[in-house]
Order: C-alpha cells, then sequence, then structure tokens
DNA sequence: ACTTTTCTTTATAAAATCTTTACACGGCGG
DNA sequence: CCGCCGTGTAAAGATTTTATAAAGAAAAGT
C-alpha cells in the first residue's frame, strides 16, 4: 500500500525504536540514526519522501540541520522537538520545517500529520506503468496503450492481461490463470482460456499470427514478454 | 509583500477581531465570518489563498465544512479548534485539513504555520479549471461551461463529473462512484449511476449517442477524457 | 400551499460480454 | 499414413450489463 520511505534523525533512542515500530506498521519504509552527520549523508545518498528531525541532537543544532537540508531537500520535513518554546517553533517553520511537534507527542497524530505532509508531494508522480515496448500498462489508471492510442479491453481481458504484466516472463500454468480469472470452480474450463488468449492477441500483438508477447508453453501455460 | 487572502470562519467575535488584527497587520487581506453557510459562500464566490476554519460552528459541523470544501478547494486549510481530542485532530487532518491548532494557540506559532502552509502552494500555483476542449470545468467557481454557455447541473451531477475531472483518464469503479457521491450505504445501486451518467452525457456530450468524454468500461466503471 | 426542480424507482430496449459449440491446424507416435 | 492431443479461431446463442424514458416521490424554492 504504503511504501513510502521516512528517515528519522534522533538521538533518543528510546524514541527512535518507538518511532521504527509505529512507522513499519504503518507500511512505511524507516531508515534512522542519531547524529546530524549521518542523518545528512543518508538523506543525499538517497533521499526519502520524509524526515523526521529531532532538534536537540549532540553532534550539531537541529535548526542548522534544517537549513542544510532546505539547501536542496524539497519533501516534507516534519520537527520532532521537546521544546515548546513559540521562538523554537516559528524559526523552524521559518526556515523550512512542515511542521511541529512538541515531545511528547501521540502516536495518532503525528501518523496523521506524516499522512497529510506526504498527500501533497505523493499524490503527484505515483502511478505504476508497465512498459512493453509499443505497448504501455498502467494498472492505476486501468488502461492499456499501444502505439500511444487507447486499446479497449473487456473486464476479463483486462485481468488476464495485467496477471501477465505483473508476472513478466514468469510460465503462468492454465490452472493458475484460471483460478485468478474466473475462480477456483473453472480450473478445467481451458477452452476459456483458449479464447480469451486468442482475443487478446488479437487486440495486443502486431502481428497476431506470430505472437511477440504472449507466447504458448504448450501443456503448461503461457508466459508474458515484455519487449524482445 | 505578502498580501495573502486569508477566510477566517470562527463564531466567537473576540478570535475573530483577534485574529482580523493579528492578520492584517501582517499585512494579509482578511475577510471573515461567523457561520459556516457563509464562509462556503464566500469561499466558492471569490476563493482566498487560505483558509481558517473553527471545528466549532454553532450551524454546521466543522467536519462537515472541510469535508465539502476538500471537494474542490485546494489551497491551505488550517483548523482552529478547542478540541484537543486525539480523534478530532486525526479525522481532521485525514480529511484534507493541513494544519491542526488548539485554542488557545500563539500568534506567532499561528502565523508562522500559515507562512509555512503558504509556502507549499506558492510554489505549484494550480488553477482549478479543467480545459476539455469544448468544455471547461472550473472547480473553484463551481461552473461548468461548453462553448462559452454555463450548463447547469444539479448537485449530483456535478459532484460526479468533478469526480471524474479530478481523475481525468483514470477508470473510476461503480462502487468508488456510488460511495462518493451517495455514500457508503449505496455501492449497490448501481441504476442511480446509470440515470445520472445518461443525464450528464446529455448535458456535456456533443452527440450523447457516441460519448467523447464519459467512457463505459462494461462490468468495472467509467472513464472521463477530457479531449481527444 | 403551490410550483418547480431534483431524486428515486420501474420498465424495457439495446449493447456488450461471456459461454458454448464447431471445426481447422499441426506435431507426434504408432 | 492416420488418428490423437493440445491448440487456435470463428461464430452462434445465452447472459449480463448498460442506456433511456418516464412516472411517482421527495425536496426545494417562491
Amino acid at each position: 500500500m504504503n511504501n513510502a520511505a521516512i528517515l528519522v534523525i534522533d538521538d533518543e533512542v528510546q524514541i527512535r525504536r518507538l518511532l521504527e515500530i509505529t512507522l513499519e506498521s504503518n507500511n512505511f519504509n524507516v531508515e534512522s540514526t542519531d547524529s546530524a552527520k549521518e542523518g545528512l549523508r543518508i538523506a543525499a545518498s538517497h533521499p526519502p519522501d520524509l524526515i523526521l528531525l529531532d532538534l536537540g541532537l549532540p553532534d550539531e543544532s537541529g535548526h542548522t540541520v534544517l537549513k542544510k537540508l532546505r539547501e536542496w531537500y524539497t519533501k516534507p520535513i516534519l520537527i520532532l522537538s521537546a521544546q515548546s518554546g513559540e521562538d523554537d517553533i516559528v524559526s523552524a517553520l521559518d526556515n523550512g520545517a512542515n511542521d511541529y511537534l512538541v515531545k511528547p507527542f501521540r502516536t495518532g497524530e503525528l501518523l496523521a500529520r506524516i499522512r497529510s505532509a506526504l498527500r501533497s508531494t505523493l499524490a503527484e508522480d505515483n502511478n505504476p506503468v508497465i512498459d512493453c515496448g509499443e505497448m504501455q500498462i498502467d494498472l492505476a489508471a486501468r488502461t492499456v496503450k499501444k502505439n500511444n492510442e487507447l486499446i479497449k479491453l473487456t473486464a476479463t481481458e483486462y485481468k488476464l492481461l495485467s496477471l501477465f504484466a505483473q508476472q513478466e516472463g514468469k510460465v503462468l500454468t492454465h490452472q493458475y490463470l484460471l483460478r485468478e480469472v474466473w475462480g477456483p470452480g473453472y480450473i478445467n474450463q481451458s477452452q476459456y482460456l483458449r479464447v480469451f488468449i486468442a482475443q487478446l492477441r488479437k487486440k495486443i500483438e502486431t502481428d497476431s499470427n506470430r505472437p511477440a508477447h504472449i507466447i504458448t508453453e504448450s501443456g503448461v501455460g503461457y508466459r508474458f514478454i515484455a519487449k524482445e
């Protein structure tokens, strides 16, 4: 579902543990460190989708870290801090922090604020599209394009094709395909499969007599190949 | 300088006065109201750059107002509330609020959070008008024009169309549309959908028999296409 | 209270899709 | 060479899904 990457920079080991457990159980990819230097290094080497930054770091002031990050990092930064003074909050926010939570914080609220912060950036560029050379399959929009033209597929045809596309290169057995598309009660209706494979080929293959994408594995099943 | 327009929706007159003075002295253009209904009207007639919304309104729940605003309003909404319960905060944030301040708040922090919220949208600058060739859908003004003539849509028709317009190109399932427009209890009333799709097509399609915008995906749902 | 608009429900025709049947093709072993 | 098996294709029903009109119910506006 989620899988956004979050970097935690905090020197209190209990807080780090708590955050790791909480965030991971909510399907975030968590990486954490206790030092400013290490945090900056990680952020630069593989930029996360969001950073949780403690202001009270031992080796460098959190405000400085924030400024350094903001020189290039454009995704959300949430501050976690024991300091509840207005000056701290205002200066952090004005230095580019997206939010500021005072410790101890409530985990439910933290998660909601993380979701809110991610919503703005995540909404844009996140649709999984499978590229097959002259054909593109967009699973989110549920569209199949060939040479940039929309191909009209029925519900069953699409189900079949998306199974193939998601397991490109693998041989999918008759049994497996029948069970996934039609249900467990249809595993001997191989004829269905032949009919629909033929229809799919007619729609997506350039030369339906020499299929380049859907390959027959006689006696076993079919295999999908994205490109040459 | 600044000059961003801020709409304050709060029924406590002292808070409104305080906010008006504070915000105006910081070069914001402030408009304020004490009722949900009036707030929604103002927001629609000349959309502000940011909305400060109190959850404890007399005529309508702040949560409802938030949801209604978020159907079309994409700029920041900050919640001001006396409620500090985690449930209130989480549900507000998940319903699209960008921030949540508990009353009584510190004005310096409020201003910093406003600046922070405005900073994010300043970069984007997206006007919420969707161009579909001969048709324009203005989500902020809640209007639909075809060949420069206003098309009169009922509330339900508009809700449906705006869902389509906001997710152009994607297939929206029957379930999804029914849940979003009519509510979770109506997900098997597919006939509603058919009736309203037909009405919408009659109003927005040039040739209702050959729909160019609302495409049927049999057995799955519908897809909206802006242009060829 | 009355008119108008909008929503819900019902009925039916039309279209799309799925299922089933029929038959052709080609490889392989007897 | 012939029949068998797995496969591919076309096309005829059968079934499901969709489009549309229209009437009754409810809501909104005056």
